[in-house]
Order: structure tokens, then sequence, then C-alpha cells
DNA sequence: CCTATTGTTCTAATAATGAGAATAGTAAAT
DNA sequence: ATTTACTATTCTCATTATTAGAACAATAGG
């Protein structure tokens, strides 16, 4: 019992003007139109056509319906159409260049989500810290947390990255408490190195700036290597809060001088300038930027 | 295959959360509903509902999908049941009372056209020349062909009703002709008692009114049986033209003083004055309107 | 790891649908 | 009034589609 093909049959009749010829145009046999039409009558409980085997008309009934079933046909066809082009829109592969940590630690849940939500979408994903090319490398969209924009691609913030001093309350019992930036002279400083801050820049609470020059510490360029080394008590890092908040609300690290606060950078999802974005791509980035946003769940402790 | 009911199933799975709660609602297998949902996302290319054993969500393309289809069965319903009240209304008895020449003459093809277009419409006619009491005799409608009006009743004018003077080829040629209104004054006349016109009134191109005395004349109280004598050679008749159309059109009867005119009198449809018109008495009446109005098909010769 | 619950797949039975032949109906031509 | 030509309807059989229900798979919670 199909009502719409059942409809459809009816316009077929009516626009050809007759049974034999509907059957022609549908291919298929004329009792098969004869007989759905009777049921469709039936099934309404009036006459739509009036025939004889020499005449053919439209009951008044019979117009009505045709006129409102023309329309019903055609928001099926629409409405199928457009889904259709929305999941060849969606349907594809999205390329994803994101760092190590950030990727692994935020992106991999989000992105469980995010293709829960979209299976019609591939995600090929690549987690590095270098710089990747977009272009070059086909790329749909890269993440890059960076205080500074590339001029030759667009970019939309996804969520800012604050900075927090921390160290293992072990460390602290041990060497002595921080209470004022002076105190950080005293002490073991990790520095990381994968990125081109050489010092540390601290604003106190007045809007002062302080630079800490780090000359002799621990270095490394994994932000996850130095602060696992914060944590067995070996110093004091200066790492984003996306690595290191799961540490603070357990205890496992105490936030130092929380009434002064460091350099914030943001997070971005880059694409290229001047080419037509992806659909996909789009629909992704819109979702990062609702996961995130301005107040990141990994903040919610500060 | 039916694209419409595969929706419903689709709203209903949305609707209830999850494939087995459908099915309940359905009353059918859910493994049914399971295969349905399935072909339908199979046929749109995409994916409409996310679903495991334990969790259900609509995705991207999902949530369209369902308002369009939300839309479209509404429409399905509204029209069914709009065809289904119009079929309800129109449908039943249509009891008609009808003077008996003009009835039988006129309206016996129009009425077989008009059931053939509303054929959920069943006639019930009475031919009579005498006053019916609608009310009283359970009439929806009555034709009435009169100079005047029931104030008891609501009338709603079909068409002119013009009378012309005539007489057959034969009996002009053996009596003379006529071609002044006192010519008439030598000729045998051929009385209508039918109603209550006692006088024959003529207008002539002047615009003066002569009145015609008839004392000594063949009557009848039948208009049929008056054309009969007329074309017989009998005498000259003054009858609608609605009776002597075909008589003029042949030849068998001539017209008499075409400049001048005779009383016209109109054909009314008439139906109770406070109470409520039946859709299909509405429908009849607005279908005698456009067949006969101002200027009806028996007139064309005039 | 086990249990409970929901969704999916498979198979057999049932229902629906179409094809084609035969029949019915109707309008035009003779 | 009869015959012819053409279209619609009905009936029967074969094919296809669909459902029910059992078995299996998947998954989340305890």
């Amino acid at each position: 019992m199909g009502q719409l093909e059942d409809i459809q049959v009816f316009i077929r009749v009516v626009e050809s003007g007759g049974i034999g010829r509907a059957a022609e145009q549908l291919n298929i046999a004329k009792s098969a139109v004869s007989r759905r039409l009777s049921e469709l009558e039936a099934r309404l409980g009036c006459k739509l056509i009036n025939r004889t085997t020499r005449s053919f008309s439209l009951t008044g009934v019979g117009k009505t319906y045709y006129e409102r079933a023309l329309k019903v046909a055609d928001s099926v066809t629409e409405m199928n159409t457009e889904v259709a082009d929305v999941g060849a829109a969606l349907s594809g592969v999205l390329r994803i260049a994101v760092p190590q940590s950030f990727g692994l630690m935020h992106l991999t849940p989000a992105i469980d989500l995010f293709v829960k939500q979209h299976p019609e979408i591939t995600i090929q994903i690549d987690f590095s810290d270098r710089h990747v090319d977009i272009v070059e490398e086909g790329f749909d969209v890269a993440l890059r947390i960076s205080g500074m924009k590339d001029s030759n691609f667009q970019a939309r913030r996804l969520c800012p990255v604050h900075h927090v001093l921390a160290a293992s309350p072990e460390y602290l019992q041990r060497k002595g408490g921080v209470t004022t930036i002076s105190d950080l002279k005293h002490h073991q400083m990790l520095k990381y190195t994968g990125s081109s801050i050489a010092l540390w820049t601290i604003v106190d609470s007045d809007g002062k700036e302080h630079q800490l020059s780090l000359t002799k510490a621990m270095s490394a360029n994994s932000g996850d290597f130095l602060k696992d080394m914060a944590i067995a008590g070996h110093g004091i890092v200066n790492l984003p809060t996306f690595l290191i908040w799961k540490a603070l609300a357990s205890g496992d690290l105490v936030r130092l001088l929380p009434d002064c606060s460091m350099t914030t950078i943001n997070a971005y999802a880059i694409y290229p300038m001047n080419r037509f974005l992806p659909k996909r791509a789009r629909l992704f980035i819109d979702f990062l930027v609702e996961r995130f946003g301005d107040n990141p769940y990994w903040d919610q402790h500060l």
C-alpha cells in the first residue's frame, strides 16, 4: 500500500488524459493503473475521475485533490533532492592536521562525537607538531596553537590557550613555597623548547610585566614529558592548561601565583584563503567552536 | 515500496526514540521497522539516525529530513481529510421539483452532465407544474418560472424566459402575413391557460404597450400541445422560446413581429429562506446559472 | 565477565502487485 | 438498429515485496 505511489499514478492519469496512456507513460499494465485508481477512490470514499471507454473528466473533488496532490508530490521530490544534495555535499573525506598533544587529548573525543553525528564523513587525521603546508599536503583544515596568524591562510579562532605555572606539592614542600614572582629565582624551572618562547613573561596583579630568563633549566620539546617531570617533583613548569588540567584537578600539580597571568595564545583552525571550503570542513570547524569556545572545559577549575 | 509509509515510519522512530518503541506504537515487528529505516537511508544515500543498542541520535541530515518529513506528512493528512470532508459534504440525495416542459426539455441533459461530474450526488426529481411547498414536501431546491417571488423563499435567478409570437409558414400563407400589431386581430390565437396571464401585452418598437384581449381562441394548459397545434397550422401562439426554439430553428414555426417584445419573465431556483442549504444544492444551482445564464443556448437564434 | 536490553539479519509465510487474457462498455460510423 | 473500433474493467496466475518471528549481534551497566 503506497499512498504516494497511488497519488503519482493519479497525477499521471489526469495529465495524460486516460488510463491507457498513463499506463504507457508509467510503463505498467493498464489493469494495474485501473486498479490503483479504483482503490485510491475507494480509500478516499469518492470518485476523483469520471471515465467511460470514450470520455474522461475530473469530478469537482478530483480537481481539488489533483491540485493538492501536485503540491505534495513536489514537496516530497524537493525534500528527497535536498537531503540527497546535503548528503552528497557532506559525504567524503575530511583531512585534518593537528598538534600532537592537543590532538590526542582533546580532539580524539571530539572527533569521536562528530563522526557519530555525521557518519557520512570520513576523517583522516595527521598528528604532528611540525609546521604543515595545508595546500601542499592536501589538508582541508589544520589546527594551530599560536600567537600569530599566517597571512596565506584564513583562521577561525577556536578557543584561548592559557598557560599557568605549576609544581607538585612534594616539590614545594621540599623547596619552599612561591608567593612572589621574585621567589621563582630560587627554583628549578622546566623549560619547553617546542616553541619560540625563550622568556617566561609574567604579568602581576598590578599589570606589570616581569620576565624570567631561563638559562640553566631542564628542557624538552615535549610538554607531556615536562608535565610528568613536574609531577615527579623536578621543578616548576609553564604549560597550557589543556595539558595539565587533570593534574591540577587531581592535586598532582598545584598552580602557582594565581593572581598573575601568563601570555595567552589561541588555538585556531586554519584553512586556505581563496578557496572553496567544503561544507564538511565548515561543519567540523563550527562543531569545534561550539565544543571548546571562550571557556573550554579544561579551564573550569581555574 | 511506499515512500510515504517509510517517511511515517521514520517520523515514528524519531518521536518514540527507538526502533523497538516505534514498532510497538506502529504495531509491526521491529525487524520491519529496522529494515524500512535502513532502506530509506540507502535510498537517500546517507544516514538519518545514529543508533546502537543503547544510544540514539539524529544525524545533522536526519534533523533536516525529519522537519521536512513532518510537513509532508501533515500535508498528506490535510489533503486526505479535506477530500474526505468534501466527499462527505457532497454525498447524499438532492431533491428537486421542476416544471414539466422546462424540466424534461432542458434539465434532463443538464442533470445528466451534472451527475457525471458529481457521481456522489443522487438526484431525486419531481416533474410537476403545480405549486409545490418546498419545506412541506422535503425538496432541497425547486425551479420556478415566474414574474414574481414568493416571500417565504430565497430565489436565485437562473435565466430570462422570453416569449415570442409564432405561427407556421403554411398558416401564414393561407391566412395572410402579420406586419403590424393590428393585423393580429384578424388571426386565430392559441391561448395558454396554464398561467394567470389573460391578456397578451405587446410592446412595439416605440415602446408603446398594446393589449390583446383573447376572448374567442383555442386554449389549453399545455404549452407542448399549443406548440404542436401551431406547427399544424391552427393559429398563432405566444410561448416561451425555451419551448419552441427547435421549431423556430427548423422553420416549422416563424417568429412574428420580431421588432416587438413580449413580457419577459425569469426562471428561478427557489430554496428555503432561513435554512442551511446543503453544499450539493448550492453546487447544483451554481451549475445551472453557469449553464443557462443571461443568454441561454435556446435564445441563440433570436 | 556477566546480564539485560536493543538492533540487525535471516528464513518462511503471507500479502501485495503486475501482466496478460477475457470481458464489458461506449461512441462513432454505416 | 447494428456493427466496428477502441478504451476501461475484471479476473486469474505468477512474481515480487513485505512482515513475523527466531536467532544472532552489539552494547552499556553492574
